[in-house]
DNA sequence: ATCATGCTTAGCCATATCGCTAACTATTCA
DNA sequence: TGAATAGTTAGCGATATGGCTAAGCATGAT
């Protein structure tokens, strides 16, 4: 079975979230605070930290201290491993939808029981 | 803030994990029998059975049962809802480019301390 | 009928996740 | 200097995750 880069499971946990997605969504539009970012979520600072840390390792986003006020940022390429691998699926699945479509046709036969 | 799709959520969240995208490249060759698939993960039946079922609850495999033998096969389309996110996204981030260029630069110059 | 096969369920354990509060540090403003 | 602001750290509690074993239940082969 073929070995699967670890940074594609810290990629995909961090945008599993709801929030985090949402986070992502604002700081596309303008970097910010992170008072600004606890704000439209509703959550308390040290939740908003935790996330904001976990799409931090996961390369999503850049953050900076000047003075007291941390600005976080988006990274844009970082999305370009997710975007990789799903093209890879892509082709790989697509490749073998003769196959399938075969398979599930049998599927939907059996299934009618 | 913007309201996000629950199905994401376990799309991604079923992505993050390296034993289900193995299992799902896998299933890309070919469809397979639960012991197909647990055998290369080197994990016990129930575990697999685990994952599977997150796959199938996030739509991203479908299983139909002939017999004693279930077979699991993937649902090539599951993955489109992950690729419109993702072109969405990069639309967003993209045409913010300037404006975070311009960011970057004041971090990397404020990072020099 | 019996036995092996393939899957399923129940339940245990360790760890991770996501929310919180409380208390602390560090900066800025008056 | 003193007080407000912005962030950080520590740690709690409930729940989820990912692995396992043991036992159960069908089905297929003998």
């Amino acid at each position: 079975m073929a070995k699967h880069d670890p940074d594609l499971s810290l990629l995909f946990h961090a945008l599993a979230d709801p929030t985090r997605r949402s986070i992502l969504t604002r700081l596309a539009e303008t970097p910010a605070r992170v008072t600004d970012l606890a704000g439209p979520t509703g959550l308390r600072l040290p939740t908003v930290m935790r996330h904001l840390s976990v799409l931090e390792q996961a390369g999503l986003i850049t953050t900076s201290k000047d003075g007291r006020i941390r600005t976080c940022a988006i990274v844009p390429q970082a999305l370009d491993p997710v975007r990789t691998w799903l093209d890879e699926q892509r082709a790989i699945w697509d490749a073998r939808l003769d196959r399938l479509d075969a398979f599930v046709m049998n599927v939907m036969k059996e299934s009618k029981e």
